[in-house]
DNA sequence: TTGTTTTTGCAATACGATTGCAAAAAGAAT
DNA sequence: ATTCTTTTTGCAATCGTATTGCAAAAACAA
């Protein structure tokens, strides 16, 4: 599936932009925020148009945003072999992000009346490569 | 034990903001963002005071500190009750934040080579109270 | 090719977090 | 009580990421 389809399959239009994005992080394996992004897409497209296509193509599922633990989202492309709640790790160090699938997510167990709109499990740490720098 | 003796146990002084900072923790359950706490407090200090003593009240254990899922920091006081790896709840309408005790975290298996430095599982939804609202 | 809708670029702004620095306060020493 | 030293405070400025309004440009449908 190529970049095109991937747009219009989500109804979006296929805009350069988006291309571009959608290229960027296919030949990357780890996670980029915002301003890192705006850094390196700065000459191809501006960082507002950045921001808001990362919003939709978070929405469209083709993107997966995570909080790091300074509160800043990271971006990294949707593995389709990923489904149901599971913990994330991030490298403190590379930014490289992973879904742990081996550590799903229970329905957490509230207090009764409670009611759950999300949760988030965010795990810390350097990976291998990082780990034996 | 009153709040002069909670400030000296941890080797901080005696100074009129923080006795009413922890004055005002101590009369609320829930748990504050520092822009709240400004607007609650903007009469009797500084933001900069409230936000230096978050950090050294935090430090040194009298506060806990959790980012909701906007990446803000709140703060509510730390029961002594509460130890080791827990998940957090935070009601989304009233700010009530919870240790989830029965939700022990166990140390999450990363893949070899990687290490852990920290990890936060964080549970938001409505509390009993505003769930019935 | 024209008309309609969406997207982009630019600039401005929101907002929480954070810091430098001089004055004020706290605590120790006398 | 007074002086000295260290910590804390208040003020103002700044940082960093996120977010928005609006007119021009691009995408798509007719």
């Amino acid at each position: 599936m190529n970049f095109e389809n991937i747009l219009k399959n989500s109804g979006l239009r296929v805009t350069q932009p988006r291309v571009a994005i959608l290229k960027f992080f296919n030949t990357s394996n780890r996670s980029f925020s915002l301003p890192e992004l705006e850094e390196k897409l700065k000459d191809l497209m501006d960082r507002a148009t950045i921001y808001r296509n990362l919003l939709s193509l978070h929405k469209n599922g083709i993107l997966h945003q995570v909080k790091d633990s300074n509160g800043v989202n990271k971006y990294i492309q949707t593995k389709r072999d990923v489904a149901g709640n599971h913990a994330h790790f991030i490298c403190l160090n590379c930014g490289k992000l992973e879904c742990l699938n081996n550590m799903l997510i229970s329905t957490p167990k509230l207090p009764d009346g409670y009611s759950l709109k999300r949760q988030e499990y965010l795990v810390e740490g350097h990976c291998q490569h990082c780990e034996n720098l």
